[in-house]
DNA sequence: CTAATAGATCAATGAATCTTGATGCATAAA
DNA sequence: TTTATGCATCAAGATTCATTGATCTATTAG
């Protein structure tokens, strides 16, 4: 197993915050019907070249998405260790390893 | 079933926003080994009491955590149903609802 | 009542983000 | 080779965020 990402607030922190934008929450719903191309996500998702292609980088530079250039389009899709990533990371959010906490307060 | 908040990019974006953040998931790894107060808090995660209740409050604005007056303390607990909400999301991104595309690009 | 304590809130500063329009760089068509 | 297309990148401005120290409020102890 990896688990070295869980138990790293950074590298979490890096793939939430790739998360915290609505516009990449949209880039994502449409990649995870296949692979797709900057120009269809500009038709589909109503904005700016050089707006989608800001937030295609913080996804890319998370991990969340990988790239494949074809010709002169360059083809983005969700890159599933990511979401098992993600995956692990919440259910870290859950688990208590420790007992309760014994003592009250202070 | 909700359902509703996974369709949400600004919910979920604001879900993931709370978690985009290396003290704020310091704070949660904190709570999820049970409730907590302030002052503890402050001790286990080396941090300033002001600073501390800004996280806190982005945290409970998201509705991530929940908290619980006893006398002069604030007690803090992680909200079990806003795991369940981000166990949601994360299922949101990976289930591809329609066929995969059909036609090449542009 | 007065003093002390837990914690929220405010104000100010600096850092990080996001958006837009312009420019640059490949690749492919003519 | 010239021209057009797809996309990355840069620069500038606006907005949001995080940190710190100070102040304010509520509660409890003396």
């Amino acid at each position: 197993m990896k688990g070295s990402t869980v138990r790293n607030p950074s590298r979490a922190a890096e793939l939430f915050h790739a998360l915290a934008d609505p516009t990449r929450l949209e880039i994502l719903d449409e990649l995870k019907e296949g692979e797709c191309c900057v120009c269809e996500l500009t038709d589909r998702l109503q904005a700016g070249q050089s707006r989608l292609s800001f937030h295609l980088k913080v996804l890319k530079d998370a991990g969340m998405i990988v790239d494949r250039r074809e010709g002169r389009w360059m083809y983005y899709s969700v890159n599933a260790d990511a979401l098992a990533e993600l995956d692990d990371l919440v259910d870290s959010l859950k688990q208590a390893k420790r007992a309760r906490r014994a003592t009250g307060c202070c």
